[in-house]
DNA sequence: GTCTATATCCAGATAGAC
DNA sequence: GTCTATCTGGATATAGAC
């Protein structure tokens, strides 16, 4: 009885990771106005009734994959932000790691881009906008404040934090637009030369 | 005669126009799939079947558009690369200039955030898929001669310079990805901040 | 838990009148 | 040149069988 329950969880736990992960993949490459529940099925292998047996709609799959994106990031943030580090090596972590991630893992790339676009389209469901406006602040405050007490202790450039931790994620959410173009062909660039972007000049 | 011929083209040109603006507008803001015909018809104030008297398919107006914005953005990578100005006020130029019309020209930005979409997204027709193959390395290369060239007489720092290009570019797609998600709140950080980017710090 | 078959609706595209 | 009315196809979502 018991055994025949955990099979029915796994089977089920399965099946709604394959729809998500097959959503995740062709919302990040099409958007998700332009993918069809058909592709959804037809890329997982389930049927469109299972399909709906799980999720109510697109949307909802959406959503769900929009609020892992962010839960996934903040916890992220806070993390580096507990580091025992110097302001400096979590910057240069931060940077290195984002970049490493977004060329190795696909589906923290397509994370990343799912979130880029959904930040910007005016075509989302309206609790993945409430989500985002909840949930997507604190990476930018982490960086402000790591930014700042990096400024305190001399080794961060004395430009006003915010425009620095502004200019930071910028930088990142271009390289996940443009590891999305490029593909395969993407290659990262010496992240030395990002980091140092931060560093403060004077000896 | 001539002059009822002269005001059918003005008004020819005057509809072409509003579905052109309109469907700009759309897409980049909601993505080419998420638009609907609907959608354009109602945001230009004409009718759907004056629509498909211009235009064969939503595609077909897409793809005039990308074709009208790479080529603008090539003419301007190419006159920018002719004045008569050092290289390091060529880059500085070309950071405030495409961060102002970001900000301050909403068709520029929509332009910027159309091309940045269909960079990387999948669901766009054959065609446009070519012209952006055809078109899209030019400000790169620009920018990638400009940067060496600069290195040439020590103004510019010394890393790859197809990589200060390339850094350059992501950072241009991610403003403009910011700047359509903030929308009015959108505030330009120091350009000063990432102009000093680029430039040797080597006294 | 999973599938196939089906109903409903709406978007894309056309025809023809003015 | 512009509109209204209409056709057609496909996409979303449901029903019911296994």
């Amino acid at each position: 009885m018991a055994r025949n329950a955990d099979q029915n969880q796994r089977m089920r736990d399965e099946s709604r990771r394959k729809i998500l992960s097959s959503s995740l993949k062709l919302f990040a490459t099409k958007g998700l106005g332009a993918t069809k529940i058909t592709d959804i099925v037809e890329e997982s292998g389930i049927s469109q009734g299972l399909l709906y047996h799980y999720f109510r709609s697109k949307e909802e799959i959406f959503v769900e994959l929009i609020r892992h994106a962010l839960q996934g990031m903040n916890a992220a943030a806070r993390a580096l932000e507990k580091l025992p580090l110097t302001p400096t090596e979590k910057i240069a972590r931060a940077i290195t790691e984002l970049l490493r991630a977004m060329s190795e893992n696909d589906d923290f790339a397509r994370y990343f881009l799912l979130v880029a676009q959904a930040n910007f389209s005016e075509a989302i469901p309206e609790e993945a906008r409430a989500i985002i406006k909840e949930e997507s602040d604190e990476p930018h405050e982490v960086m402000a404040r790591i930014m700042r007490s990096g400024q305190q202790d001399g080794s961060i450039k004395k430009h006003r934090a915010e425009d620095l931790a502004l200019v930071f994620w910028v930088l990142m959410k271009g390289f996940a637009l443009h590891k999305a173009a490029r593909g395969a062909e993407f290659t990262l660039p010496d992240t030395r030369i990002l980091i140092d972007f931060f560093k403060n000049g004077e000896k």
